[in-house]
DNA sequence: GTCCTTGCAAATGCTTTGCACGCTG
DNA sequence: CAGCGTGCAAAGCATTTGCAAGGAC
């Protein structure tokens, strides 16, 4: 579905040139985009505009849950569009790689912790971080 | 072990007062707590203790592994001793209540995770959150 | 006595907010 | 043409750092 309809799924939103920038960097970032990574190339593509309008058009589209908020690192977040099912990272800390994968975390962990069972589970973040194939040693 | 001597493994760090006190605060903490609260009870019971003084006494433990670090929320950091195995948390929304939880994650995930098997994974941070049975509605 | 630690204050980094103008619907 | 969205600058928080005085070993 297109920025657009998304958007106007809530009336008195409004489609600017700035959030279609924002939401087009984001959504073919590769995922994993930090706002200043995001500010940086929107820059470039429309020089002039604000760092707050990237802060503001994330939390809208956050709001609109058409952008995901994860922590990778512990530092500053990133974002990414929606995946299917849960997917979650591997993060290399040596050269940064970012490793994504699927797993049905939620799903087991109801199905096999006591007490989680009734909890009702709203979100799940994962951030597994070590050491890949080519920076072992 | 005492405090004392797994600071002084590592020959060049004091054992003082201050530390001593946050490092007592943290782990009668019952985990979790952010460095707002550690200071605000040390302050409480050593009046005129510095705040910088608590991020770098936190900062001294972490590199000694005395504590870790866990990011609950997306807010600031929290702090708790090392336990034994993976154990995560399950935190509500509505009433800040953490469940804790143990699962072998990164077992799993190396077991069922083409990809994950060559990674060697270091660190696991989880953070589920959602609504505990009393705040469901 | 050496040099690691502390307190204080100022600085930093990321994110948010107030305000007046501009543009969308 | 009503209000939402934008840019700019300033404010907010959590955390970090420089420096001189204080304390552990």
């Amino acid at each position: 579905m297109k920025l657009e309809r998304r958007l106007l799924k809530k009336p008195g939103n409004r489609l600017t040139s700035q959030r279609s920038l924002i939401f087009d960097i984001i959504s073919r970032g590769g995922g994993h985009m930090g706002a200043a990574e995001i500010y940086a190339e929107a820059w470039r593509r429309k020089p002039g505009i604000s760092l707050s309008t990237v802060y503001r058009s994330i939390a809208k589209f956050k709001e609109l849950g058409l952008v995901e908020e994860c922590h990778l690192g512990q530092e500053h977040h990133h974002y990414e569009t929606p995946q299917n099912g849960s997917h979650f990272h591997l993060v290399c800390l040596k050269c940064g790689t970012v490793i994504e994968f699927e797993y049905p975390l939620v799903k087991r962990v109801r199905d096999e912790v006591d007490g989680a069972r009734s909890f009702q589970i709203v979100k799940a973040e994962v951030s597994l971080s070590g050491y890949c194939s080519g920076c072992q040693r």
